[in-house]
DNA sequence: CTGTTAGCGCGTTCAT
DNA sequence: ATGAACGCGCTAACAG
């Protein structure tokens, strides 16, 4: 049946094994590995597949990475993973990551700057050979200081005074295309929603787009609200107060939506009759309530997949100045948004 | 010669130059970031804590690893990581891992068997210490040899042949909940909808545990749909037939959930006017949708935390005999299941 | 209390 | 084409 039953509890086959198995040195084995393989003469080559086999080895990535210098493992630093905005893109670098033989390590920091910080910790002394940050970024010194000694990439968010990739959205074109439609559709008094604008660069991009194109489109009149405490009051005066023409709701992300639909329902609205709504991101359950609601969908897994390879460029030498990928939003058109006027 | 200017691109701070800096041997340095503090003169720990300090130095984990044989490092092989089930179950465990100061290599197999094995030869190779467990396990031989080399554990899902811990639900409590609430709200006539039966032990339990219950209530009729090709017009089949009574559908997880209400939406269906819906997870949408979904939800950051300290148990030596814990789910009530009949 | 020595598993010169 | 020897960064065993 098997062979020599490999492994007992923790003791793994080594190389030298697999060398004395094969008769062969643990140079050999290692070129047979590293993919050297064509320096071997076919009958080595043949005897160490074999001995490789019969023994189940495994190489020990900690090992190779201690004297290479290359652990295969990239690190993601997420700022809220019950986003799903940042699952959408995490889901995207991993399924890179994997295509190109790396590992991906998360890290979840919580919103909190002091898990920032641990984690970066933890990342930089595991090796880690490149960096996907999606995070506020409120330790600028450790981060710069990290990004003295391994690539990074910035994802959705910027960060203050780094010097780093950054893939994204084009958020002033995601306001435009929104303002556009909503407009063609006959609303004419806006309100953006907006998660608080705790410096995140995202979210302030949005709302500056926003308050631009407002002043210059003479037949729109616009807001902005953040969600939070006050946020329910606010959003009923909204509703309430007289207004140049039909009212609709842009929610500037996911949980923007989330919250700006549960306020509705609490407040008594009929999903979207007496309101329109448009929102970016593209949420599963958006199709599911009231007439279903427009969306402005971010290409979540091509943002992932771009900032790997743009890590793996880095990673094989590129010094280029730092890039910006701005992806366009895709207008999604739904029930929430229906003619009006 | 050069002093030791920090951390210049690739070169990182080891102990060697932290042990001349602070006028000591290695071992002194290592005794220091070990624990070992006690074990110095207090004027040696000073010298080295400030030299440490200055150059900013950081233990190289790898390096620790690889002499002491504790990576620090948790993998978790996740099924399918847009499943929101799964991410909160990964943010339990990921937050119960920083607190213990272990990291978590969080690899998606996007519910291929082929991935399930490519990220398991990954795992071995990083020397992570414990598993945390997700998936279908076709590869149960894979699955076999990796537990016994560290310690594993389930979360959710059943692994055939596979002896090891299990953290879930208590699935027959659940769906018992389920029925007791639907037919007390006067639904008579049931329909479980269920994610294909992959052989999921979940799944399977809950349609187990769904036609038993249902076989000893004579007031209740129902019967189980599997999503996919055919399950749009096995609904709407549902829907036209004559039954005992007003009718319901109980949609198994989450993104039964999801497919059961929009495949309601596209028959017309009124939701959820003339027929119920109660659904196992509870997502945050479920209050946005129609009157609310009535959800069974799932401790999943309970579950979570308790697979990780399960793990910390079997790293720190328990050889106890598998265990399994079974939460109960909590029923919250929305309007999904109003009174009837 | 502290330094010296010897590896952990592997890659990489050098030789041959 | 292959092997011997050294070292990656760190911990552990044994001196002193």
């Amino acid at each position: 049946m098997n062979g020599p039953s490999p492994s007992a509890r923790g003791s793994r086959v080594t190389i030298s094994e697999v060398a004395e198995a094969a008769g062969v040195s643990k140079a050999s084995v290692s070129r047979y590995i590293g993919g050297d393989r064509q320096l071997l003469a076919d009958a080595t080559a043949l005897r160490i597949g074999q001995a490789i086999e019969r023994l189940d080895y495994r190489p020990n990535q900690m090992a190779r990475g201690l004297k290479r210098g290359r652990t295969r493992l990239i690190g993601m630093l997420v700022a809220d993973i019950l986003n799903p905005y940042s699952v959408a893109v995490m889901h995207g670098v991993e399924t890179a990551c994997r295509q190109h033989g790396y590992s991906l390590v998360v890290c979840n920091t919580d919103r909190s700057t002091e898990q920032e910080s641990q984690h970066l910790a933890a990342l930089r002394s595991y090796n880690v050979e490149g960096l996907i940050v999606n995070t506020l970024g409120h330790h600028a010194g450790e981060l710069q200081s990290l990004h003295d000694e391994l690539p990074m990439v910035l994802v959705d968010r910027k960060v203050e005074a780094l010097e780093a990739d950054l893939v994204g959205l084009d958020n002033r074109d995601a306001v435009r295309q929104a303002l556009d439609h909503l407009q063609q559709r006959g609303y004419r008094d806006l309100l953006l929603v907006s998660e608080p604008l705790d410096g995140t660069s995202s979210r302030q991009e949005r709302v500056t787009a926003f308050t631009g194109e407002i002043a210059r489109r003479p037949l729109l009149q616009g807001q902005v609200l953040q969600t939070g405490e006050t946020f329910r009051e606010a959003l009923q005066h909204f509703l309430v107060a007289p207004g140049p023409g039909p009212k609709a709701l842009f929610a500037a992300n996911g949980m923007a939506a989330l919250a700006a639909t549960r306020q509705l329902r609490e407040l008594g609205c009929r999903l979207f009759e007496e309101i329109g709504l448009i929102a970016l991101d593209d949420l599963d359950w958006y199709p599911l309530v009231g007439s279903g609601i427009t969306a402005l969908a971010q290409p979540t897994a091509e943002i992932g997949t771009t900032a790997f390879e743009c890590l793996l460029e880095r990673l094989r030498g590129d010094r280029e100045p730092a890039r910006h990928f701005d992806f366009k939003a895709q207008l999604i058109i739904r029930g929430s948004t229906h003619p009006r006027g």
